[in-house]
DNA sequence: AGAACACATAAGTAAGTGCTTATGTGTTGT
DNA sequence: ACAACACATAAGCACTTACTTATGTGTTCT
């Protein structure tokens, strides 16, 4: 759950990618791997990676997996990047967007 | 300059706290090493890792070089984060807090 | 019970990381 | 020119990482 464990588990490429697709949807191991060259025990080992770090959450249905974003896991990169505020883009204007939709 | 250079220069608590004394002001190798038991060439190592990644940037001035923040350097990933925004912590408020901050 | 399946774990290995000591390069002061 | 200084680079080493193949564990189906 620190800060070194998540920069670790997201300088990975392919832990990125995975933590990307589960962003747009539960997915099992193996529904996991379709289109990415990468064996089975390999996939288990990254998942055990972002579960570690907290980036993902886990639930066991029958003999799968599914795995999923854990939504409370990129708060901590969240507020690290936050005491960097005066480093910022500078295009303010997609907070402001952000606000609006958040308000709806 | 890619999300994975970047991930990786942060994973490294020493070089976080390098960032963090950077962001904080300009300083030369030699003052970014009081207090953090490092050796020079260790404190060479990370900062170039941190330029690679164009985290920070350094400019020559006499025999010294001194380093500082590149304040375009975290955009890549605030922008990988903000694709994230559906995982993004709850405490709306405190983005709230910052836009009024940043009207004045 | 037994075979097939989905996933995790173990063990081995090549490559990468972060440190060290030693040395190189450029600058300052005498 | 020479010594001292600030920093970078080279080379070597212990440790870690990401992969592989092999095997273990739990579930489903017949």
């Amino acid at each position: 759950m620190d800060e070194t464990e998540i920069f670790r588990a997201l300088a990975d490429p392919t832990r990125r990618a995975v933590f990307e697709r589960l962003a747009r949807g539960e997915l099992n191991a193996t529904q996991l791997r379709e289109g990415l060259s990468i064996s089975q025990p390999a996939m288990s080992q990254h998942l055990a990676v972002l579960r570690e770090a907290g980036l993902v959450a886990e639930s066991r249905v029958g003999r799968h997996v599914n795995y999923r974003v854990n939504a409370a896991g990129l708060t901590p990169l969240h507020q690290w990047l936050g005491r960097y505020r005066a480093f910022w883009p500078e295009r303010i204007d997609s907070l402001k967007q952000l606000l609006r939709e958040m308000d709806q």
